[in-house]
DNA sequence: TTTGAGCGGAGCGCTCCGCTCCGATACGGT
DNA sequence: ACCGTATCGGAGCGGAGCGCTCCGCTCAAA
């Protein structure tokens, strides 16, 4: 923590910076589009960066990784901290999260840390893990006690359903996010009770976090 | 097509159509789970056959995920016709299908042909897909018809829409089925108008068949 | 018992990946 | 202006893992 706070670096220095923010957007985009398997060559090409410069910034693919997702799952944070600070009516504050989640996680790039499942843990990544955790509960807990959310949906169903939404289709950017955001529409209908509904139309056992971390982080070496 | 009308094969010749019917079965699941690029042998160790067996009924990879496609699709045209002679509601029949395509796609296999893209359309398959086409603009025209479906979704809407149900994660297949189900009621309750409600609640542009066309085919050789 | 069509799986050649090494480049102190 | 040097960029190396083939073995049919 605290390598952001360099007082307007110049020069070199400066340059190494915007690599870096490059290379993380390049990352996200190109494991969204084709997973682990992508080859970091892309990453680096799609960064306008050379193999030499991304081995010096992170020695081995799986650091990389790592880093992505702790910064992915920061921006999810601040996301839902802004959705949650800028719109005073919850289910708003909901509704605008899962669309920002969608839309702006780069542009057009697909979600998050998913990349994860076969790449462990580190501290950082299990500290940002919480933090992303807190602030999911923080905004399905408005919503429910405003009484607009399905009662069964849990802040762990959100990471699923945003994974469920982000198909991997081989078309442009725009046009996946485009029908993300048409899919996600019918899904926001189905969640929205309208005061004392019948009872919730969700089937089957809720994800806890539990589950999820299991999902996100490797069994054991 | 007719190769199913033997009359009771035995012997060696029966082992060869269970042989088959199992690298279909095999094939969709590992597809499903791990994209074109799964290993063939993975294929045939989960169908329990040996590769020299496989490449002799399916000279290569290519030509496996096209009769797979075909069959799949087959198969889709199925559960739609049965659904609509089933159910007689028309809701009932849309909804029936989608949860069948979802969970009966094979035990616990996620969905259908979206290995595609990458290979080129065989004839059958093209025909495979006329039927398709055929089978869910019934469906839809049906419900649509009936008014108690969303107004502009349409039947190209339902391949996408199911793959954006069928996250690859990574669990055992019965967990991951449960979960598509679970998302899959929240898209059901979104579609779902009751009489004449306020406007539709999509947005974006519906996607067509031709757009369908581009993701299932490959562009040219 | 004989036979041979059809089965299973070990191995070959090749593609493509993660990662390293080194010449080229341009900043910063003098 | 000039040079020392930290950093950049991409060609190449070793190896992993793939599609596909080849061949010894099994077992239904005669």
């Amino acid at each position: 923590m605290g390598d952001t706070q360099t007082g307007r670096p110049r020069g070199r220095r400066r340059e190494a910076d915007l690599n870096d923010a490059r290379l993380m957007q390049a990352a996200r985009e190109v494991f969204a589009e084709q997973g682990w398997d992508a080859p970091v060559s892309e990453i680096a090409r799609r960064a306008g960066i050379g193999m030499g410069s991304l081995y010096r910034r992170y020695p081995s693919k799986e650091l990389l990784a790592q880093r992505m997702r702790v910064v992915g799952m920061e921006q999810l944070v601040a996301q839902a901290r802004t959705a949650l600070s800028e719109e005073p009516d919850p289910w708003a504050a909901f509704a605008r999260f899962l669309r920002d989640a969608l839309s702006a996680q780069g542009p057009g790039g697909p979600l998050l840390p998913l990349v994860g499942g076969r790449l462990p843990a580190t501290d950082e990544i299990v500290a940002a893990a919480a933090q992303l955790r807190a602030a999911l509960e923080d905004l399905v807990e408005g919503a429910h006690r405003a009484g607009v959310l399905c009662a069964d949906f849990t802040a762990a169903d959100v990471p699923l359903l945003l994974e469920h939404l982000t198909a991997r289709i081989p078309v442009t950017d725009e046009r996946a996010t485009a029908l993300h955001l048409r899919y996600l529409d019918l899904i926001l209908a189905g969640l929205r009770t309208s005061a004392a509904d019948e009872p919730t139309a969700l089937r089957g056992p809720a994800p806890d976090w539990a589950e999820l971390s299991e999902l996100w982080n490797a069994s054991e070496g």
